[in-house]
DNA sequence: CAGAATCCACGGCGATACTG
DNA sequence: CAGTATCGCCGTGGATTCTG
């Protein structure tokens, strides 16, 4: 019915929706936080504390950045001294999964630089 | 025969090791020129001319990166007026396997956004 | 406790001019 | 042609201070 046919998305799209991606991702501490969320829900002082280096402001707005792009989710608790805890959206869960084929492949990258310091084994028979 | 089994790499290894992909292909630019060599070996004037917006200073700095990284194969032609030509390692192919992933990811995005902004039909049964 | 606001340092990138 | 060198802007992130 549609007019266009998907296939074969330009390379201008592809370029355009993979940096939308790495955008998201590329931020110092994203990956950081969204490992950490991928072992439970977290409260803002917790993530502050585990992830290590991490400034309040840049946390709040990595986590900001996140929530709006429906990775993670905010729960804010009203009480006496607030309580707001984050977890992975399944939006983030299913990022979980592409992190985890980034990590993968920085295998390769290691193993090619593994080989770039002995010239001699590259093409042994 | 080895000491400790590779199962289940520390979280911090996870971490740093996607960081290490993300920092080679985060680069403003690296993403578009590893697409464009994809589509074949490209001279240096042609890289700057087809990427578009990058400046000479980004885009030498970008190819070096990615030579020193085992990404891009630099070939310079000792001709009168010099000819350099950068193509695609085979650790370069590999990645744009990598990107193609992030690219399929990005339609995931893409849903739950468009999701978010019909908030009625999430759960229709 | 969980931010918001402000100030500042640093690095990335563009623009321009110059060179082998 | 394929860079290098220099300058300057601007965004990102840290440190600190203040608040509901």
């Amino acid at each position: 019915m549609a007019s266009t046919p998907p296939a074969a998305p330009s390379e201008l799209q592809m370029i355009q929706r993979t940096h939308a991606v790495l955008e998201l991702v590329a931020g110092r501490w994203s990956v950081d936080v969204v490992y950490l969320l991928a072992g439970g829900t977290r409260r803002y002082s917790e993530i502050l504390y585990e992830v290590g280096e991490i400034s309040k402001k840049t946390l709040t707005q990595t986590l900001r950045t996140l929530e709006a792009h429906g990775i993670v989710t905010r729960h804010a608790y009203p009480e006496v001294p607030v309580r707001v805890e984050y977890s992975l959206s399944p939006l983030g869960w299913s990022l979980t999964r592409l992190l985890m084929d980034i990590f993968e492949w920085s295998s390769e990258l290691d193993q090619d630089r593994a080989r770039a310091r002995r010239p001699g084994l590259a093409l042994a028979a």
